[in-house]
RNA sequence: CGCGGGGUAGAGCAGUUGGUAGCUCGUCGGGCUCAUAACCCGGAGGUCGUUGGUUCAAGUCCUUCCCCCGCAACCA
């Protein structure tokens, strides 16, 4: 038992502001096909994924909802449809599951920060800007307008405050010799980044800790002080072995890890600051750290305001958790964005899995049933046509390991398809149908049967990290339940007894109905929308936005009279306009508006307007109203109106002007 | 010259060390009836973004330019 080779495997700890979506699902199931597929290899796996629950923005969240910190992540994390319950509905196979608010990693936080602290690595500096007192803000020049504070409009001042720093300048040359290695960090595009990026520009030191907020590990030995990200966060990794803590005891048996699973945006954090951490601490690196993709959407981000997130419950209600699972791990290469869509999803369903396995399995079992009474008779007549599905099913194994090691899962979905389908043409080939009408060719029906119960039970093995519970079911109805159906087999031919002994069941994947599942998902997406836009137009309270999105059906909500009046509209002539130096979307407007002084107002709207200088002249529409906005440096008073709409080309905008005549600074109304 | 990724059949993608350009869907035609109107075969469809080069041989290596998409301040 001791020998057995460990495997440490971890997804990144989310944080729990929000619900999670299909991106983190994605992640989280990578990471449990591995770890499940390790398992079978032998392997003593150690899975770990959780939660990152401190910071400024969950303070904020759970204030503005009204109740602590800890409860609100409380709810995200153990309520109803949290985050357990998602890894549980994904059937996530999960060993451990850590909350940075666990009193262990707490007090282990702060060990590792005072073991820094006294070796050197982490001293206290001074963190130096412009500060807003009311606003409890640090600014940098950038961000200000006008020399004032950008929230709140009052006068900054010049101040220091006190934090503590990590030395990871120090590091700089053993992380990027690190990276260099060339196994650290998957796929190999991402190390050029990191080396190019950050480390060759010169890495500083990290401000470590923050005054501006408590929620988070405090500084024991400096009242005050809290750690930042970073620490907290990143050393989860550890303190769920048993690090600095006693709530576990396996650091030693599992740490390296063999691999961080991270998302691309975060691959800095853990190939720059995670390993310099480490180094400082005195402790062994990680051995991999694998970036995946993003999940895009119509080409895109995913992004909440955009209301066009996709809910992994949704999907996995209606088509099941496997057909999700398999779908994220069939349809893009790991370390690469994909694009993701309801249509691909459910084609993708249909098609491999409905008609090429899902058929596979229903006609070779129900041949069984119909033609041996579900078992088969020993007798055997093999021909020189079995010769090539043998071999490939043999052989599939071996080609599906050497995949999955180097976790690409598409490519190893890829090769069990391939011998799938080479198994329907058999079918084809040898027409069973055929041999099923003479008395004579029934030792050459069983042969034909035998060999196809085979190949389905050799592809269910190795699809059982991707589908658990389906392969089971698929298991069961070619009489491979058990030892039988197990890994260590998959590589052997002829494990099923010769009188293999079959039950149907039902469709272990039913087709869906494409056009009708598509216009049903696109109406709930409508009403998502809607609602989301409903949200982003009302300026309210950031509170709650989505518990507050479902309690209100978009209702036609009226403004009053003197609501409307509050805006001020005018006639603003366009005096000059130019580019915005350094922006590809903003153009500079420079307008008169009745005022006696010119009025400057920056619009995104440079794509559809790529000539400036032909809008000298025009008479715009203009909010003469709205609270001054600095971007790229340059103040913005006001906001210019445009029609917009969407078509087949992409989004179409237009200015709206007045006719000639109309002196700047006319009302609007 | 900020950094990086990418442009391959109507759509979505694969093409590892240079050696006949492939897969899935769609489309057109044919076959089969065991099966979830599923399965099997065949056809059509590509000057592999562009320019020049290295080579017996370039989607693959070097070079010019164009376009798309991310990343830090930018869609009021």
């Amino acid at each position: 038992m001791q020998e057995r080779k460990t495997f440490y495997i971890t997804t990144p700890i989310y944080y729990p502001s929000d619900k999670l979506h299909i991106g983190h699902t994605y992640c989280t199931v990578a990471t449990d096909v591995i770890a499940r597929y390790k398992r079978m290899c032998g392997y003593d796996v150690m899975f770990l994924t959780g939660t990152d629950e401190h910071g400024q923005k969950i303070e904020e969240k759970a204030k503005a909802a009204g109740v602590s910190p800890q409860r609100f992540v409380d709810n995200i994390v153990d309520g109803k449809d949290g985050i357990r319950d998602l890894w549980k509905l994904m059937n996530i196979s999960n060993d451990r599951f850590i909350r940075t608010t666990d009193d262990y990693h707490v007090s282990a936080i702060q060990r590792i920060f005072k073991k820094m602290y006294e070796n050197g690595d982490i001293y206290k500096g001074k963190y130096a800007g412009m500060y807003c007192t009311p606003c409890e803000s640090f600014w940098t020049e950038s961000q200000l307008v006008e020399g004032k504070c950008p929230d709140c409009g009052r006068e900054v001042r010049y101040a220091e405050e006190e934090a503590y720093f990590f030395r990871l300048s120090k590091y700089a040359n053993k992380v990027r010799a690190l990276l260099l290695t060339g196994e650290f960090l998957e796929p190999a595009s991402r190390v050029n980044e990191m080396v190019k990026n950050f480390i060759d520009p010169g890495l500083e030191d990290l401000c470590v800790s923050r005054t501006s907020f408590t929620w988070g590990v405090p500084v024991d030995f400096d009242p005050g002080h809290v750690v930042y990200v970073w620490i907290d966060a990143l050393s989860n990794y550890i303190t769920a072995l048993g690090y600095e803590n006693d709530r576990y005891g396996d650091y030693h048996r599992y740490w390296p890890a063999d691999v961080h699973m991270v998302g691309k945006e975060i691959v800095r954090f853990h190939s720059i600051i995670w390993p310099a951490m480490l180094m400082s601490l005195d402790e062994p690196v990680p051995k991999k750290v694998f970036g995946h993709g993003w999940l895009l959407l119509g080409g895109g981000k995913m992004s909440k305001s955009k209301g066009n997130v996709v809910d992994p419950v949704i999907l996995a209600n209606r088509y099941g958790v496997d057909a999700l699972r398999f779908y994220l791990m069939r349809e893009f290469p790991l370390g690469t964005d994909g694009s993701f869509s309801n249509e691909l999803l459910i084609s993708r369903i249909n098609t491999d899995l409905a008609n090429d396995l899902g058929n596979l399995l229903s006609r070779t079992v129900a041949m069984v049933e119909k033609y041996f009474e579900g078992t088969l008779i020993p007798e055997r007549r093999a021909e020189p046509m079995d010769a090539e599905l043998v071999a490939l099913a043999s052989a599939l194994k071996g080609k599906y390991e050497k995949q999955m090691d180097s976790y690409n899962t598409q490519s190893a979905l890829e090769e069990i398809f391939r011998v799938v389908s080479r198994a329907n043409k058999y079918i084809d080939e040898t027409a069973p149908w055929v041999l099923a009408k003479a008395i004579e060719d029934r030792p050459r029906l069983a042969s034909v049967l035998y060999n196809l119960l085979e190949v389905l039970r050799i592809a269910l093995s190795l699809l059982v990290p991707f589908m658990p519970e389906s392969c089971d079911k698929g298991f069961s109805q070619i009489g491979a339940a058990g030892a039988l159906g197990a890994w260590e087999r998959a590589g052997e031919w002829g494990a099923l007894p010769e009188c293999a002994k079959v039950s149907k069941g039902d469709a272990l994947f039913p087709r869906i109905d494409l056009k009708k599942e598509l216009a049903e998902l696109e109406a709930m997406q409508a009403e998502k929308e809607a609602t989301a836009q409903a949200c982003a137009a009302t300026p309210a309270e950031p509170a709650g936005e989505a518990s507050a999105a479902e309690e209100k059906p978009a209702a036609p909500s009226y403004i009053g009279f003197d609501e409307f009046e509050k805006v001020k509209l005018r006639v603003a002539v366009v005096k000059s306009c130019e580019f915005v130096p350094k922006s590809d979307k903003l153009l500079k407007f420079t307008l008169d508006t009745g005022e006696g002084e010119d009025r400057v107002i920056l619009s995104g709207i440079r794509g559809w307007y790529p000539e400036p200088e032909k809008l000298v002249g025009r008479r715009l529409i203009a909010c003469v109203n709205l609270k001054p906005r600095k971007m790229c440096g340059v103040e913005s008073c006001g906001m210019l109106l445009s029609a917009v709409t969407e078509t087949d080309e992409g989004e179409k905008l237009c200015l709206l002007e007045t006719g000639e005549g109309m002196p700047g600074g006319s009302e609007v109304c």
